[in-house]
This record gives structure tokens, sequence and C-alpha cells, in this order.
DNA sequence: ATATTGCAAATTGGATCCAAAAAACACAAG
DNA sequence: CTTGTGTTTTTTGGATCCAATTTGCAATAT
């Protein structure tokens, strides 16, 4: 058996490649809601043609992140505040169930880094970084439930509301109360107390929400002024 | 304005036939797990070039309903007896909720049609129909809830499990229970009383997927015989 | 007989080309 | 100045073609 790359991890495709920098772009909020996606000026941005472009946007679609529309190119996907508060409240039934089911079996060292992450979010000063440390420090706690479909489907939703979320966290107060609320999740977590712990997560997710359907309806006035 | 077909309603291109097709014929159990699916061979069935085909098996990637190996194609996703397991107490917390949701504000006319869906599933002497007639009873029930989401959440998760379910109803008294739970789950929605039809929903859920993983312990045997 | 190597066929991933539709634009009429 | 119409440009959806990789098979050596 000859021993090649392939053998070792399979390469990844190009459309690969470009599903992820556009999903993390849109969940970071980089590209913003509503811009166009034009496959050819993606196709350059890669160096490849249209075809992986095409397909990677095939994802996102299925993922719900672009929206497209026949011969007309797919723009990023823009969520009515109605459609946002369900992606929180689904968040709200799924997480607190997994971190529960996580805290059975967690161990010390998933404990100690998931408290890494917490301090780092909690002491960064540059705002840009808070919402990747926000997500490695649930998701780190959320990784010991072994469900990867939990996981999953927690990831897809994230997704879609990630780029609000980071926008609420650099409001006033936002980062404040996500600081002591993870220090409650965490000191809960230590304590083995999986009811706490759960009720504690619905609330932090819930308070995030209604705090950012606040600021967002101040705020989004777009249709009749 | 001229008025033609796409004002109406925007064609379907070909990839959403391909994928709709094949989507249901996965779910449905018609082509089993483990299946190839020839990027060639499904092009000739549609009349089409590979390219719309190979759109519809990255979209069903993406759903998790087959696995693709760089060069060597797509098959249709098998699950472990511990995945299938995941999914179905992932159901089993979504659909409760949502049913909660959804009774909330349940017309008669609702209540109605689900009730047909019931009796024509009780009635049904074909049993290769039970599958869609269960699917649509518990569909029309949730479809109140209005959120558009949930209910995305649940055909995806169903989708992936609904062949194993659809094999667990022909089990002896696997239909009869079925009918019974689902009069019950009837009756709670009738009286308005959300928390006795979660609980029913979700005691009907874990039940089938406990008969279900029994009978797979017992006939699965592939490797170690 | 079995394992190994080399080649041919089959299959996928990606590039290029073409048709269909939409958007942008120019221009005439009211 | 606005509105409507015809034309050009842009962009997408799909077909065809080519390269990369795997798979099947045959020939050979042990």
């Amino acid at each position: 058996m000859k021993i090649n790359a392939t053998n070792i991890a399979q390469m990844a495709s190009a459309s690969d490649v470009i599903f992820d920098a556009l999903r993390e772009a849109i969940a970071r909020g980089d590209i913003g809601e509503g811009q166009v996606l034009r496959q050819d000026h993606i196709a350059r941005m890669f160096n490849v043609s249209r075809i992986p472009v095409r397909e990677a946007l095939t994802r996102l679609e299925e993922q719900g992140l672009v929206a497209t529309q026949r011969y007309r190119g797919a723009v990023v996907a823009s969520l009515s505040i109605e459609e946002i508060r369900e992606v929180f409240e689904f968040r709200a039934l799924i997480e607190p169930e997994v971190l529960r089911l996580s805290i059975a079996r967690i161990s010390d060292d998933a404990l100690a880094e998931a408290r890494g992450f917490a301090e780092a979010f909690a002491t960064e000063a540059n705002s840009a970084k808070w919402g990747d440390l926000n997500r490695q420090f649930h998701y780190r706690l959320y990784e010991e439930a072994r469900r990867p479909y939990y996981l999953q489907t927690i990831r897809a939703a994230l997704d879609r509301v990630d780029r609000y979320l980071r926008a609420q966290l650099v409001l006033t107060s936002g980062m404040d109360r996500a600081r002591q609320e993870h220090q409650q999740i965490l000191d809960a977590c230590i304590a083995r107390d999986g009811e706490r712990a759960a009720e504690l997560t619905r609330a932090h997710i819930l308070g995030a929400c209604d705090s950012l359907v606040r600021f967002l309806e101040t705020t989004r006035r777009p249709v009749g002024a």
C-alpha cells in the first residue's frame, strides 16, 4: 500500500474551503445581510471556476444562511425579528438539555478548559473576538454530552443568529451580563448541578434574545418609517 | 406587465425536482441504506446532465441523508443504533414542545383534519401508506404552532429516521399501539390540554424508539456475526 | 493457489462553453 | 418629466469536455 496524503486525511475539496469561509463570514457578520453573492466574484477570489462556488452556495442555502432566487443569485439571508426570536427560543430549548446531558459525565479537564475560555472572554479587550470566545466557552461545555446531532443542530441555529448576538454583546451592559452569567453557569457545572446549569443557560439565552429584540425594535425601521 | 408562469410561481429548477424525489425515496426507505447513488445513473433517469444531480446530492449530504467520499460517490447514509437513538431523543424533546405551542391556538378545523388523518391511518389496509399518514397526522397538529424553524428541524430529523420508523410500524403491535396513542394525543388536543398532549407525544416517540431499537438489536448483526 | 503489480475502465471534481432569464440602459412618445 | 418599449449587458442554470482518482481485471511472480 502506498502512503500518500489521502490516506492520512481526506483532502478538502475546493467547495469545502469556500463553504467554510463564507459560512464563517456570514455568521460573524463580515458579510452583511442582504448583500448579494456573485458567483463570478467569489470564484475569482478563490481562483476557481463557478462550479465549486455554486456547490458552496447550495450548501449555504440548505443551511438557511443565504436565500437564492432563480436567475437572480444568492443574498445573505436576513431574518425578521420574529424569525430571530424563534431561533433563540429553539436554542433555549436545546442547549440547556445538552448541558444537562453533558454535566452528567463532564471531566475536570473540560471544566478547566471552559473556565479558560470564560476568562479569556471576560478579559479580552478586542470586542471582535468576543463572539468566538463566547462560542468556544459554551461549545466546550456541550461537547461532553457526546451528542453529535444535537451539537450540529445547535451550531446551525447559532450560525443563523450569531451576527445579531455579536451585535448584542457590544451593547452597553450586554457584555457585563454575559460575563456574570458565564461565571454562574460555570459554577453550577463545577458543582455538577445540571438542573441549575440548565436553567441558567436558558435564562442566558432568553435574556440575550430580549435584549437583542429591544435593540432591534428601536433601530430597525426600514419600512413604513 | 406581461403575465406568465414565472409571475405566478417560481418554476422549480431541475435540481429541486431531483432533490425532492431522492429525499422522499431515501426517507421512505425505497432506496436502501448503503446503496450508492451514481451521478450518471440518476442524470439519465431525469434526462439531465450530471450538474443538477450533483447539486441535489450536495443538498442531500447537507441534510445528512447521504454520505459522500471524494472521488467515491454518494451512498445513502446508514445510522448506527446510537445515532438513531439520538435523533429520537431529539424528536422527543422538540415535538412535545411544538405541540404545546400549537395547542394554545389550534382551531377546530385543524383538529378535524388531524382526526381525519388519524382515522385514515387507523383504517388503512395498505401498510405502505402508514408512514405518510402518520406523518400527516402529527404535522397537521404541529403546523398551528406557526414555528417554521422548528417544523423544518422536525422534518429534517424525521427524514433521517423515517425509514426505520416505518419498519417499526409494521412490527407486530407497533401499529396497534400507534393507533391508540394517536387517539389519546388527539383527545388531549381536543381538550386543549397541552401538558398532557406533550407528555403523550413524548412517550409516543420514546416508545417507538425503544421498540425499534429492540428490533434492530435482534436483527442487526452484520459485523462480528 | 495466492499475492502483487500494472494497465484499462469507470467515476467524480472542476473548467469551459452555451442558453435562458433578469437587470441595465437608451430612446421615443405622451 | 415620466412612462413605456426595445436592445444590450450581466448573471445564472445547465451541458459538455477534461483531468484526477478510484476500481476492476488481467498478467506475473512466488
